[in-house]
DNA sequence: CTCCTGCTTTGAGTGCGCTCTAAGTCAAGC
DNA sequence: GCTTGACTTAGAGCGCACTCAAAGCAGGAG
């Protein structure tokens, strides 16, 4: 079928190992893949998508067990939408919090940094007067 | 003497366990701590701000190997000021990267959030419609 | 003196998220 | 038919950052 992608494709299309896809199948954070005549998986394209998400989540330091919970929601049809918003927003305010956090302290090393500029002016000063 | 604490006292007042505070100076994060006629641990009180920091570089992502490698230089002294602030410096750059990969995230995650929002609004007028 | 608590050490165990190995299957090319 | 190479599976292994276990000692309370 038109469309449809080996391992090797998806994982060069999203940039997951082979091993990865396979696993997060195992795990169910991928609902069960299609496999051809010799027991090979073929993706869907919109499976991409859904792959795309993942990454998303992840580059977010959303653990795998509560992705899992999503998928698991998400399997189950439209009645679980509200589920979905609820864990979604939990996970949202965290990186909210969490990128308010990085950038305080990234403030605070980059004092740092300067400062060791300085001293390192100084030094240099001190070394060669004039 | 005056100042001096105990690896119980360090803990709480930093957070961290007494088990990742021995951790910390096995692997070479703290410089070895002094020890009291009994064997037991005798922190500084200088000790806690350099553990505040390693608390801020960790929790901005940095991994043990390069604190080590940055706890070493300071123990090297004044000579390795500016490969701190190098070492410093590659972090910071990585952490911007890393707050601006997740503020694009949040703000995928957010839409993605108001359009469930939007999607059971619109499932509940459906239900009882007027 | 005995018991208890809190520390000491070395080294093993844990949880996470992959990552890889081993052994086997299948389809294509020579 | 045979080889090659990409795939399959179940399950083991890895790197990180802790975290805990076991065995033992030091000092204080009773």
């Amino acid at each position: 079928m038109k469309g449809d992608l080996s391992i090797r494709e998806v994982a060069q299309a999203t940039g997951l190992s082979a091993h990865t896809l396979r696993y997060y199948e195992r795990i169910g954070l991928l609902s069960p893949v299609g496999r051809d005549a010799g027991g090979r998986r073929r993706f869907a394209a919109r499976d991409l998508d859904w792959i795309a998400f993942l990454q998303r989540l992840r580059s977010m330091g959303m653990p795998i067990r509560e992705m899992c919970e999503y998928a698991a929601l998400r399997r189950d049809g439209d009645s679980t939408l509200a589920a979905r918003r609820i864990l979604l927003q939990k996970h949202f305010d965290r990186v909210r919090q969490e990128i308010a956090l990085l950038e305080e302290s990234a403030n605070v090393l980059e004092a740092k940094i300067k400062l060791y500029g300085e001293m390192e002016e100084a030094a240099s000063h001190f070394c060669h007067p004039e």
